[in-house]
DNA sequence: CCCTATTACTACAGATGTGTAGTAATAGTG
DNA sequence: CACTATTACTACACATCTGTAGTAATAGGG
């Protein structure tokens, strides 16, 4: 049939590595998006590329390197969208607004950039050791800070204080949750319904 | 070298079809255990098993099928000791001290027996469409439950109802996740205290 | 004790993925 | 405008997994 001597396949565009990292760390998003992380490979971020392994090889050590170098990237940005989304001019003596408040910029920007937050909740077994670890450490902070705010709520609590610790994980894995069920079904639950629902467990808890 | 003609491996013991079946469940669920759901493979259950692929092939349609029989199996284990561990003397009039012994009935049970709970627990994304569909249906009972009970404790509160459907979901995140770590970390919470952090709680809603 | 239904094994063909050595194109510098 | 460092592509050698067709062993009924 075809002797056509196996036509070259046309150069992608030639591009300086930190460009090319940045668009490989792209294209694994959109397949983790699209195909979830069962469907990541280097053979597929390739192909999402429109450029050849040895490319992709040449960006990163491995797979694992690259997802530890997405996830970075995707955590920085959430939480600097956090930070900026967290209002500054807080009343601490009205910790029920702030809630009130961290909730609703939450459920927003879950909402508003899905894809930011979707590698980072729904994570899957099997990856590379060191990004798991590296997230259970983020965790553990956020769990941290929590468990701060906990601890002095419970000092003007009377009776014994608080299990801060145990709280704060209950706290986070609450959070965890609602980022998921609004990542894989928004509809569900309304910014309006979480909100309320959180304001009306703690107004009975604080009293 | 070695000009053997290709010694035939030895069979493996004749089974019937049913004894089979749970034998290669069984194998399934080591796997995981040791390997996590990434280990998975018909390659991997028939080795472990001690067997080759047709063999499994033979029992199940494939590693869809295996899976759901095993998560099949394992529900019905995992609810039948929940149900058996349940007081069946509790007094609807006092719900904390049913929560109590329901907490410490649940953490006794993980810790005793992680495998069966750790497939349900520890689920990965990419499982075969169907396993995942069932498992969400079951957790949809699990909520309607709690749901029902929630509503109920509810209708003694004054004011506006709670949002029983919001905190069912909260509270199956909250109980999986300390499934999840007394599954991977058994020595972080005791029992005891995550009892004493649920009736705490429940003390300052209930009141 | 033999025969046959059941159960198990071998072997192959194909799909998808990894990692790398060798080669070709190109962008920018002098 | 030619040259060279950078970047990209091809091709190969492996590895693992899937599914199935064909063949061999064995347990238990007759």
């Amino acid at each position: 049939m075809s002797d056509v001597p196996r036509q070259r396949r046309p150069y992608a565009a030639r591009v300086p590595m930190d460009v090319r990292r940045e668009q490989l760390m792209d294209a694994a998003l959109a397949v983790i998006v699209r195909d979830g992380y069962g469907g990541v490979s280097v053979d597929a971020v390739a192909k999402e590329a429109g450029v050849t392994r040895p490319v992709v090889y040449g960006a990163f050590e491995g797979l694992g390197e690259l997802l530890t170098a997405l996830l970075d990237r995707q955590q920085v940005r959430a939480f600097g969208r956090l930070l900026q989304a967290l209002p500054e001019d807080a009343d601490p003596a009205d910790p029920a607004a702030l809630v009130t408040i961290g909730i609703e910029q939450l459920v927003t920007m879950v909402r508003e950039d899905p894809d930011t937050w979707r590698p980072i909740l729904q994570l899957p077994e099997g990856l590379p050791e060191v990004v798991l670890q590296r997230i259970e450490a983020d965790r553990e902070r956020v769990r941290a800070i929590f468990s701060g705010l906990i601890s002095s709520v419970s000092a003007n609590e009377k009776g014994a204080p608080f299990d801060a610790d145990l709280y704060a994980h209950a706290v986070l894995a609450i959070l965890e949750h609602f980022g998921r069920l609004l990542i894989d079904d928004p509809e569900r639950f309304s910014t309006e319904r979480m909100v309320d629902g959180a304001n009306r467990i703690l107004s009975l808890l604080w009293r």
